[in-house]
Formats: structure tokens, sequence, C-alpha cells
DNA sequence: GATGAATGAGGATTCATTCAT
DNA sequence: GATGAATGAATCCTCATTCAT
């Protein structure tokens, strides 16, 4: 009624109809930003909808509510990150070469875009259904490691879990870190990379009866 | 506690007229159990005064806002860690022995009264100058720590400083992963120890110059 | 029916080409469910759609709007009730033979299909162009049936159909009661008649000059 | 902010601060206009804070929510109606002149204030909480009455019940039409009241084993 | 005839905050 | 020091409705 420019405007066809799948990535994409930039809190059904240049109640459309829409922002990239991290380890020999690579690609995501999966999945304070899933994520994450870990080195599973929860959190703290205090990269992936050998070595040492 | 009963009362509330800190601290104190309970989120002025049982704005008296609120509980509880995780220390004689005494410090909280501290530093999602308290927080004992490592074993502080980044989080890590399984503290708390003493030794042996 | 899957579908929806007359009526159906299940305002061109499973918006190809819709769904429902009424009472003989077919119909209706038109022509609620055409049809039948108790008995037709307003809207009580309350039917529907009867009776002695 | 009046505006000390009760109670009042003139539907939260002169969600002050607003409005209304209904047939001796004592109370209230609790007790199209009060004190009515009918003239309770089911609703029947065509009140309330007597002595007639 | 994308208006609530007493 | 009344800004979410294909 006020006049709407009907012809598509700036740079790509960026406005108006959209067939639904990739309106749906495109509010999500506007979610993980807005995520990157103010954490969850800042993800509004009406922010995401101002972000993606959309009318205020569109999301609707794609996801139930907002808890639905964090959700599948959740699994599109935590799962987009598992799976890029799966792929690289894939090619990787040693279960220490593998972590190397796993490790690699969470800094190279975190770098180009600030790696929102690694955000929500250091999120402690998230509540409710997202952070039931962010807690189930975790724990599968610690298990499909840790028990990679346990068959290799035939150590106890139960030990190896909880090595792997401890360097899953301290890799969000040494990104934490790394994006608050800009400190070289290599410095701290190299640091951290030590330090997570050194307690994988650990844990086989005194997971292993000593003769 | 559903249904606030919106009728006027009849019996008049006694107002149990407080002195200024006690009162202060009092709300504080419901500000924490709600942050344990349900997260920041959940401290609204509105909800820490019926916490404490006082009317609605009286948060107001003492806290310019929600925000000053939530930094003096921050303040309150990280100080009061901090304190008494040093105390812990001082009774004992070598690095790795703080270290330990700190650690069980940080348990002991936690198992006793759920660790408004720990949860604190570890909510990344805080934002505003609350985040900020929070770096400067977590900076500062990083390099505190990483200060005397580098002083009592000379490795380069910028490596020492990285380590006990990962540490802490590490820690955090261990901490969430304990209270949402509910894995034996002795498992969790032992295993967090070894990879930390681990994780030290490897610092001092890529620190130092290799003959 | 609650969590609605906003993923895009891959099986097509076949689109059953209807013809519209059908069309229209299996979206008035589907409006009739919706009333009887949860009252008019249930009615929403969305839900109809959905209990019609056509596309959201196929119903403006048929109404104009909701308003439109709820006319036709009343027009329909209330002319079919007055048509089987008027069946019914063609076969019978004398007046309160009439209206005992009358009030059978009602009541059967009612039991066995929930009997839509009953619940609009009781809904004082309703407003606007709905809430007068609902006035309109219940003057008319009231004035309908009044004019002929007026006629058959010479009493004057303002008393008449004064009764007739109460007789219909006693109905409307009693079947509301013997829904909700469950008691026998044969007993809330003699306990009506003889009602209804006793009224029609004082009416025509009240209504003729006491000699 | 944005320069409002802070002196007393208009005729009565209508505007800011008031006592909780009057507040509430003028709420309510701006509710019941509003049910009286677009029915229960126009009562929303802003409609009666606009009505009341209020700001936008004053309301939640007194009420918890919507529901919870009309359910106040429906027991002040209705309870009110009964007190006086009650206190009028005090004064009356036998059955029937309660009754007539009862409706003219309600015709009175219906001819000076509309009769909001009339119009709720009538609506059978209210749904959820604010449906089964008026289902509970419909019956609660209808049993009240029909007891002391049953009592006086010894017929059976069960059907009594019914009857002052069918005669409270015949009596929002007849109200209905007396606002909707103007009929002078005189006429339709006492063809109401000669119809409510006969069928009264109906139930006595059939309820009674003939000799 | 039918669908799918998109909008805008309206209404429920919550909460931080101000002000007067 | 403490309360109680009141406001306004943000959200969440539902629906009627329009338009293009």
């Amino acid at each position: 009624m006020t006049a709407v420019d009907k012809t598509p405007k700036e740079s790509a066809g960026r406005r108006s109809r959209l067939p639904a799948p990739l309106r749906r990535d495109q509010l999500l994409d506007a979610a993980r930003t807005l995520v990157l930039e103010d954490g969850t809190e800042a993800v509004t059904m009406e922010s995401v909808a101002a972000a993606g240049g959309v009318s205020k109640t569109l999301g609707y459309a794609y996801f139930d509510n907002r808890t639905e829409l964090l959700l599948a922002l959740f699994d599109r990239e935590v799962g987009e990150l598992q799976r890029r991290a799966a792929a690289e380890m894939a090619e990787s020999p040693g279960l220490m070469d593998k972590l190397r690579a796993a490790v690699r690609v969470w800094f190279d995501v975190v770098a180009s875009e600030g790696g929102v999966a690694s955000v929500l999945l250091q999120s402690s304070q998230l509540r409710g259904r997202l952070g039931e899933r962010r807690q189930a994520a975790l724990r599968s994450i610690e298990e499909l490691y840790g028990r990679q870990v346990a068959a290799e080195f035939g150590v106890p599973e139960e030990r190896a879990v909880v090595v792997m929860a401890a360097l899953m959190a301290a890799l969000g703290g040494v990104i934490d870190r790394w994006t608050s205090t800009g400190e070289p990269r290599e410095l701290v992936e190299s640091v951290y990379l030590e330090m997570a050998d050194a307690s994988l070595r650990q844990l086989v040492r005194s997971g292993r009866p000593r003769p």
C-alpha cells in the first residue's frame, strides 16, 4: 500500500519472492550474523527479519517460533562444523593427526566466519531446549572421540570422555582468548595442540597398568 | 509462584527495615540463587525483589540498574572465589600443589553451592559491560597464574597464559560435564588434574630451549 | 496438529482439482466442524483450509473474506435446519404437533451432528453482519411461527412472537444443559415440550378476552 | 517523556495515581462497557486500558492476564446480579412472587446498565475457563432455584432444574428480542412472566401422581 | 482452480525504569 | 529506607489479506 518498490533492489535478487529453501537459509544466515555480533539473545524474530530485509513476521512461515529457529541454526552450524571436521579427520592417519586436523578446521572456521558453532557449543548459559541440544551435542562429541581414543590406546572410556570434555572446552577457551586478545593464531593453536597432545599421552600413561 | 495474587492484600507486609549493606547482600544472594537456577537472564529487578521478599523496585535503591546489580554480583562472587583459592594456594608449597588446591576449592564451591562464579566466568554469551568484566577477570586470572608459572619454570609468559586460558576453560568444561552427567567427582577431578599437570609439564618442556 | 512441519516437503500435495461447488461445500463442512469443536472464533481462513486439506489461501477463491464464509455457513446450516423442520411440520396436523415435530428435529440434529445451526442461532456474542444475520433469522423464525400461532388461536401476534422468542431461547438453553450435563434426552425433551405446551396454552388463555 | 500533562485532567480525578482497588474497579468498568458495546472479543488488555485512560499495560498490575480480567468481570457482575435478585426475592412471599421479583431485577439491570451479567451468562460461545465458569454459574443457578421449586411443590428435582434452565435461557431470549426490537418492556416482561408461571404450574401438574 | 510467498495490523506479555509518597 | 502506581519499549505470535505464478 505504501508504495513499495516492486523492482528488485540492490545487487543480487535480494528482495521479494524467494524459493522457500533459499529464504530459510537466508534467515538462518541473518540469525548467524546476529549471534556472532551480539549473542543468542540478540536473535529475535524481528531482528532476524530486519537483518534479512523482510517483513517482521515472515520468519514464522519458516520456523514455528524463535526457539525452533535457534535450534535450526544450531543444527545447521554445528552439523556443518562436525561434517567439515570429520572430512578433514578422515584424511589424517593417526589419532593425533586427526585431532590436529579437527583443531585446524575449528580455528579456520572461527577465523573465516566467526564460528557460530563454537559460540553456541560454549554457551553454557543456554536454557531450555536449546540448552539441552547443546549438552547433547557436546556429550555426543565427547563420546565419539572419547571412544576412539579409548579404542586406540586401550584406556578406560570413562576417563577418555572426561579428557575430551576438557579439551573441547579448552579449545573454546583459547579461541575465546585468541579472539579477545588478538594474539597470533600460530601461538595459540600450537600451545593448544601441545597441551592436547600431552593430555592424551598422560591419559594413556595413567590409563594403562604400569608394569 | 506461578499465580501471583493480584488482589490487594490485607495483611500488610512487615517492612523489615534492614541496614543498607545487609539488604544489599540479601538482594545479591537472591540474584545468585536465580543465576544458579535459571541463568543470568532470569535475573530481573522484579525476580530479585520477589526472591528477596521485598517490593518490586527496592533494588533500585541499591543498584543503579540491572547491569550494575549483575556486575556487583559478579565482583562479589568472583572476588570471593579468588580469595578462597588464593588462601588455599598460599598454604601449598610447589606450583602444582597450588594449582591442585585451587582446583579443589573450585570443585568444592560448585559442589556445595553451585558455583555462581564458575557459571559467570564461563558464560561466553555475556555481552556489554558484564561481558567485558568477565573477559577482564579471565584475562587477569590467566595472567596472574601465567606469570607465576612463567617465573617458576622459566617459560615464556605468552605461552603460559594461553595454557592457563585453556586450563581455566577446561575446568569449566569438566565441571559442566560433571554436573550434567553426574559422573563421580573423584574421576572428573583426578582426570582434570592429571591433564593440567601434563599440560604444564609439556609447557615447561617446550618452553625451554632444547639443548 | 501442534507442530506443523515447516520444512519444505518433497511429496508434492496432489491438487485434487474439485468442481467449484463441491470445493465450496467441502470448505463449509470444514468450517462447520470447527464451529462445533471450538466455536466461531476458531474459524480462521487458515484453519478452514487446513481442515479441508487445501492451501492456506484457497478459501479466498470461494469467499470474499472470513465474514462472508461464516455468513455462507450460517445461511446453509440455518436454512437446512428450517427446511427439515418445515418438512416435518408439514406432515403434522395440529399446531402443537407441528411444534413437537420441530423440536424433535432440533434435538435429532444436535444429537447426530452437533447442530451448528443451533449453536449459531444461540450465539448472542456474534457481532457485525453475522450478528445482524442471526438476529434477523431469529426474528423471522419467531414471526413465522408466531404468526401461525396467532392465526390458529386468535391471539395477538405481538404476544405470540414474544412467546416464540422465549421458546426458541429456551430450546437452546435446555440443549445447552443437555449437552453439558448429559442428562437423558427423553427427560430434557419431554420437560421442554410440556413447558412449551403450557406456555402456548397460557398464551391462548390470556390472549383472548375473558368473558 | 513526550510531555505528558501532569495536572489532573477533565472532571473527576480521572487520571494518574489511584488506590489499587479503585483502579481495579475502574478497569472492570471499562471492560464492562466494552462487553456491552462489542462483546467479549472486544475486551483486550489494550482496549480496556484505552477505555480507562491508562497506559496499555497497566492492566497487568491488576489482572494476571486477559482471561483473569474477564473472569473477574464475570464474577463481579454475575455475583452482583445474583445478590440483587436474592435480596429482592427475600422480601417476596411465595415462589412465584420471588420469581417475579428476580425477573424484575433482571429487566431493570438490563434497562439501566445494559446487563453484562445477562450477556455473559447467555454467551454460549465462551470457551476455556470463562466458558466453564459460565456453565458452572448457570448450572448452579438452575439447581438453586430448581431445588426450591422441587421442595415447595414436591416435584422431582431433575425435572425442576430443566425447567429452570429453560426459563433462564428464555429470559435471555426475550431480553435479546426486547433490546433488539424495542418492543415495550411491559409486553415482553408480562408475556415472559405468564409463560414462566404456566411452565411451573405445568411442572407441578405432571410432577405429581394424578389420582 | 490452486498454491506459495509475503505483508501489516493487532493483541498478549514482560521488564526496566520513573516518580510520588 | 521502602512501597506502590504507572509507563513505554520490546517481543512473541496469530491472522486476514494481497499478489504473482
